[in-house]
DNA sequence: AACGCAATGTAGCGACCGCTACAAGAGCGA
DNA sequence: TCGCTCTTGTAGCGGTCGCTACATTGCGTT
């Protein structure tokens, strides 16, 4: 069946990123091979190159925008009072973490720093981004009478990135009962 | 110049598994493909599909044998009297991962990470054995009057697995100093 | 209308992918 | 010696990869 005219898109950069990175975030960065992601964005492989200039490139550009929709998602999550205690951040971003929206992400993660730890191009920007954007989110969150804000967010991002590594592996609950003979008392 | 007779070697799987563990190490599992597996371990594409199958099967034989070399190198950093401390713990591992020989390991480490979080195939158990040796390994390994070896143990594992990410992107420093606001004091 | 240029389609290149069909050796027991 | 099985080499299949040459379309400017 011939497709009706459908209004024309003007089909640029920016345009062809938000499909991209869907396509990106469902199917992995490993088998993100031009004609599969041309065809999720509605375009040819011949465009994506016209576009992008070599698929290097639009990977990186890729991984920023990406990276950006979180630190976004991650800014937009920063409402509600403080926290009491640094364990209760702990908590708060844990079961944000947790939420199906952000699976896809999740997985996406380890192979950005796959990615990063082997230093391909691109991808340990990518990675510094996110670490960045989550350590200044987390100096917001902390408690107000902590008395090393910065040095508690540091903790807390190692404990937490350690926590997701776990259950990217399956084991949720070592690191769940880890944080229990912590000094982080969950709430 | 033609090669001398040079002794026949049998060429099973298990001869085969340490030349093509040795290349995946330096190079990578994502491109890791038969023709270069082979011409690393002195073979063809046609006798690796031969010996293991197929590549998935290969792979995850190629997995099984990386993660035993690594729980082996485990056991052998084992001698030594007990540490005092949990912190001490946690320093004797971080710096026996910041050994050059295990640089390679723990580069592929975050590829069999993101392929866990992918579910592909022998990716998982892979995984899982590692942090099960790890695991073991803290355990044994804590303070003679440590309340609670198991606890610690998985507390332990979660900032390692934490410190070692950050490590991964660049951000080690961060790890650095978030263990310092921690109740983990280093000696 | 004529031109110029950005955007796009079509076709294909050479390289590599995992894998297989086929045949030939190599050793061995009958 | 005959045949049998295990091992190996050669060649190639159909497919995908990133990328490019070339032609065409369409639109704004002159």
């Amino acid at each position: 069946m011939a497709q009706p005219p459908m209004s024309k898109k003007p089909m640029s950069k920016q345009t062809l990123l938000a499909p991209l990175a869907a396509h990106v975030l469902r199917h992995g960065l490993g088998s993100a091979s031009l004609r599969p992601l041309a065809k999720a964005a509605g375009t040819s492989d011949r465009m994506l190159i016209y576009h992008f200039g070599n698929k290097e490139a639009l990977i990186g550009d890729l991984l920023g925008y990406i990276t950006a929709q979180y630190a976004a998602a991650l800014d937009g999550a920063m409402g509600g009072e403080r926290a009491a205690t640094r364990g209760e951040v702990l908590g708060r971003i844990l079961a944000r973490s947790r939420e199906p929206a952000m699976a896809p992400f999740m997985v996406l993660w380890w192979e950005i720093v796959a990615g990063s730890a082997r230093d391909r191009p691109g991808y340990r920007a990518a990675a510094r981004r996110v670490m960045a954007e989550l350590l200044a989110w987390l100096a917001r969150q902390m408690p107000e009478d902590d008395p090393d804000p910065e040095g508690g967010a540091r903790y807390l991002l190692t404990m937490i990135e350690g926590a997701q590594m776990l259950a990217a592996v399956g084991h949720a609950d070592t690191a769940r009962e880890g944080l229990l003979a912590s000094d982080l008392s969950p709430p």
